[in-house]
RNA sequence: GGGCGAUUAGCUCAGCUGGUUUAGAGCAUCUGCUUUACGAGCAGAGGGUCAGAGGUUCAAAUCCUCUAUCGCCCACCA
């Protein structure tokens, strides 16, 4: 075997590592920020990679997600435009502290025995070590991101860029401290965000309990009948989903116009086993229908409770320690876990009486995001965003159209919550992340009792001492920032903000983000708002929102569920063309994977090498190849001028399709070109013309079968990188403008002309023809079982000498496609017994049998094929009959039908005629 | 409780703004094949009243309404 040649079977694994570190080395992923203007900022493409978590390894939703990017990116590279795609890593604050705790704890270490400073350390040292795998994994896929533009969350630039949000928005009064209620994960032991908690369906109690009235003796008057066991002599019952908050009640509360209870507003009554008098009040925000109409209100572990709370001045007991067991405001349940202190407080009601009944009760409840441990609304002193500012520029900047989502469903999304907006809780009781740059000076703090800010000092650096009294030891608040806060910069912030670098100055703003629908709150919507607030700039043109990864079972993929497909082992298995590709084409919605699936793209891999060792083994006496086709395209052959033509067609889809995110049709477009149009007819009609003697036909056919492949090579490489370049560069070596060549196909150009040079309807139709007639033949031997080795001869028959001459011209070719010996042609033939027939509109083909036919079986043929052709006929004559549809559809489509009548009575005709041969 | 998506051949899915589609593809099934690249292949075949019911229209898998089943997201009803 010649260097030249390709080996039997591809070998992904050899040429994915030689071609990635190739392209890498090289420097072609990485483009120059021009800021000389020598280029316009139209031709700039820029995507922001959704960072990944240090923690994160290669999952199949990152690999759906980053092989979409790695297409538009390459496409857009290779369509000569400025192409950045800037990667990076998210420090994931929460998961990877859980990590390097968990860790710890296999040494039986907390983070506590090692101390802030120290436990930091040992969090860097495990991204060091661990931190880098999903880049490279980001690399065996093929991503072609600008690996020197790589950013971490918590580098040194970003931290940066954190402490100046933080500072400019606290300027602005946007960010404020407050006591609130907030999610709160025990186990994780930090306030999360809303968006964090995720609410779960979850099968719980609703509990009745009665609470005495206090002052005995006052009578309670019966209302109704069959009210009695909600209005007792000397009690209320109220429901409650978690009756161990009841330690922490401050008020028990009634419709105001709930006339079950009206007597009882202004009363009090005890709160059992606190025996602890609150009041009854009226508030609008119960729901007489919902349970007994009376609401326990326990402001310190409920956020509406909190609200009611703040409305009448109740007092807030918070009766949780961070670690959800119960504090000393719990009484006798101190100490005991939230859980378990729900067990005895029911218990100890039932000791009472006072416990009535628990119905089952399914409801939602927030979950910690990360650790899924059930949270706790807990009232704490947090820092907050103040979103309905930054919510209004990105709804205005929606309106004046500057981000557009695709598929257009999810704007509804966005623009819902961005409508319905809360405060952010962007404080965290962790230690890896960014601290928050707020100091205080104590001393300060005691003397402003008024709400001042005195004493608090935001700083974007770290300060030396306090402003108004001089004190140098100043105490930077412990907590950390929300991981999104951060995030939420990246598309400005890994380009250098705060700095005017030049990196910032042209690839602002970046043009397409690509992502999943879970992190359009988390993310996609705060980088909208951040862009605009910091650089009164959108950050990105438009969102692609794609679909989600799942397991065949339709459960989402993971491994905790133990149902994931590990895209490494794919990848080691069939190579990551195969798997993008297959991903790819199954991405017209959520994708749901099994391991089958892959094979589409395996076998399309296997396909193409194939076809390309055919290609190159037929030119081994050739290096006439050229970038542009110097041949005068009149006197090509059919086939060529098919195929040139086909590839034109196919290329403005797939142009076309890419623009608006249809990977999966532009893909499934050129599958079905490559396979079908390519390999199955046009290298089959190639192969007599490649093996001929006649030079000049023979080079003609060289040079387009090159041509061709060459373009295809080229549409393909955005979607298979690796398989497309290995081959090219065969195919290069038998170009003799090699010099007019990039070195890598990264760099080519990618094929799409507007001048269409190459449109042939003739050559189409004429293809048609051909095809029809093969498929005719060979049909027709199947169906009646004669052996293969059987030799046969035709007769085609059509009034059109067009299609007579089309089929004359390709003689040689119908032949070998159709194994015929020979055939005639003929302007019209009388049928005899001794031929079967298969009937086109236009043509019929008939194969002379000699008996070797079961008249039985052809009469059921024949009548198989009459009864299509009828019902087909009746069809359409019904169409006909309607005189609406004549007088309304256009005349056009009139027209058509009638032609297509004809057509179907000529077939039923032939049929007929031949059928009666077998009578 | 709201919103969104799905429902098309045994399985997995295309079918975008109604009319060249007699509703397609891949896998699976069946038949045949050492045809000078590919059996991960080649050549054929069978298989669907497009979830159901209404409606709009000359014309509906495609647009509208309702229903059913499944899935996702959002939501402070204790």
């Amino acid at each position: 075997m010649s260097s030249e040649d390709l080996a039997t079977k591809y070998n992904s694994k050899e040429t994915e590592v030689k071609w990635y570190s190739y392209w890498e080395s090289q420097g072609y992923f990485h483009p120059k920020s021009d800021t000389e203007g020598k280029r316009f900022r139209d031709s700039r493409y820029v995507i922001v990679i959704p960072p990944p978590n240090v923690t994160g390894i290669l999952h199949m939703g990152h690999a759906l997600n980053n092989s979409i990017q790695d297409i538009l990116i390459r496409w857009n590279r290779m369509k000569g435009n400025d192409t950045l795609w800037v990667p990076g890593v998210d420090h994931a604050g929460i998961a990877t502290q859980n990590v390097v705790e968990r860790k710890l704890a296999k040494e039986k270490k907390t983070r506590y025995d090692l101390g802030r400073e120290a436990f930091l350390q040992e969090v860097w040292k495990w991204k060091e070590e661990h931190g880098n795998t999903i880049t490279r994994q980001l690399r065996r896929l093929g991503a072609s991101c600008d690996w020197s533009r790589e950013r971490f969350t918590m580098d040194e630039g970003l931290s940066r860029a954190v402490r100046e949000a933080f500072v400019t928005l606290y300027e602005r009064g946007l960010i404020y401290q407050g006591h609130y209620i907030i999610n709160w994960c025990p186990r994780c032991q930090t306030a999360l965000s809303d968006e964090e908690a995720a609410h779960k369906e979850v099968e719980g109690g609703l509990y009745h309990i009665k609470y005495p009235i206090a002052g005995k003796g006052r009578q309670v008057r019966q209302t109704e009948v069959g009210q009695a066991e909600k209005v007792g002599e000397d009690h209320v019952v109220l429901a409650t989903t978690r009756p161990e908050t009841m330690l922490g009640d401050t008020a028990v509360a009634v419709h105001p116009r709930d006339p079950r209870y009206r007597h009882l507003v202004g009363k009090k009554v005890i709160l059992p086993l606190m025996e602890r008098e609150i009041p009854v009040i009226e508030d609008e925000f119960v729901d007489p229908e919902f349970g007994t109409g009376v609401v326990k209100v326990t402001p310190a572990h409920d956020p509406n409770d909190f609200v009611m709370g703040q409305r009448h001045q109740l007092a807030q007991i918070n009766i949780l320690n961070p670690d959800g067991t119960i504090n000393q405001n719990g009484g006798a349940y101190v100490g005991l876990d939230r859980f378990e202190a729900r067990k005895r407080v029911v218990e100890d009601l039932k000791a009472r009486g006072l416990f009535i009944r628990r119905d089952s009760h399914l409801h939602a409840v927030g979950h910690c995001y990360r650790c899924n441990t059930m949270i706790e609304p807990y009232l704490s002193k947090q820092w907050f965003v103040r979103m309905r500012p930054l919510a209004e520029k990105a709804l205005a900047a929606y309106y004046q159209g500057k981000t557009k989502f695709y598929p257009d469903r999810w704007t509804k999304v966005y623009l819902n919550w961005l409508e319905g907006i809360r405060d952010w809780c962007i404080s965290r009781q962790i230690w890896w992340g960014h601290q928050i740059p707020v100091w205080y000076c104590d001393p300060c703090l005691e003397i402003s009792s008024d709400k001042k800010k005195q004493g608090i000092i935001a700083a974007r650096e770290t300060p030396a001492q306090c402003p108004d009294c001089g004190n140098k030891n100043l105490r930077q608040d412990p907590d950390v920032l929300d991981t999104w806060f951060s995030s939420w910069l990246w598309p400005f912030s890994t380009l250098g903000w705060p700095d005017a670098t030049d990196d910032l100055k042209y690839f602002y703003p970046t043009s397409d983000l690509v992502t999943a629908p879970e992190i359009i709150f988390f993310w996609v919507a705060r980088m909208i708002m951040a862009g605009l607030e910091f650089l009164q700039e959108v950050p990105f043109r438009r969102v692609y929102i794609h679909g989600t990864v799942r397991a065949q079972s339709g459960f989402k993929m993971s491994k905790s569920l133990g149902n994931a497909i590990d895209p490494l082992e794919v990848i080691e298995e069939m190579g990551a063309d195969a798997l993008r590709f297959s991903m790819i084409m199954l991405s017209a919605q959520d994708v749901y994977l099994s391991r089958e699936k892959f094979e589409v793209g395996r076998n399309f891999t296997n396909k193409i090498w194939n076809a390309s060792r055919f290609v190159l083994m037929n030119l081994k006496d050739f290096s006439g190849g050229r970038l542009d086709l110097d041949l005068d395209l009149s006197k090509l052959s059919l086939a060529d001028r098919w195929i040139l033509s086909r590839l034109e067609q196919v290329s403005s889809a797939v142009e076309n399709q890419l623009g608006d995110f249809g990977l999966s049709q532009a893909s499934s477009e050129l599958y079905h070109f490559v396979w079908n149009d390519f390999c199955d007819w046009y290298i089959e009609l190639s192969k007599p013309i490649l093996a001929s003697v006649e030079k000049s036909k023979k080079e003609a056919t060289q040079k387009v079968i090159f041509f061709v492949l060459e373009r295809i090579l080229r549409l393909l490489h955005p979607f298979m990188p690796f398989i497309s370049e290995e081959i090219w560069q065969k195919l290069k070596a038998k170009a003799c403008d090699q010099n007019l060549w990039p070195l890598t196909l990264s760099l080519a150009s990618w094929p799409h002309e507007k001048a269409k040079r190459f449109e042939n309807p003739e050559a189409q139709k004429a293809l048609d023809i051909l095809q029809r007639a093969v498929k005719g033949i060979r049909d027709l031997r199947l169906r009646l079982q004669l052996p293969p080795t059987q030799k046969l001869s035709a007769v085609i028959a059509s009034d059109q000498s067009e299609i007579l001459s089309v089929l004359k011209d390709h003689e040689g070719q119908i032949k070998i496609l159709a194994r015929l010996e020979g055939f005639d042609l003929k302007p019209s033939f009388e049928k005899t017994k001794a031929f079967v027939a298969n009937a086109f509109s236009d043509f019929e083909v008939f194969i002379r049998i000699e008996g070797l036919v079961d008249p039985v079986k052809e009469r059921g043929r024949l009548e198989h094929k009459i009864a299509e052709a009828r019902s087909r006929i009746d069809l359409i004559q019904r169409k006909l009959a309607d005189p609406d549809f004549t007088a309304k559809a256009p005349e056009s489509l009139v027209q058509k039908e009638r032609e297509k009548l004809v057509d179907a009575q000529r077939v039923l005709k032939s049929h007929e005629a031949h059928l009666e041969l077998f009578q």
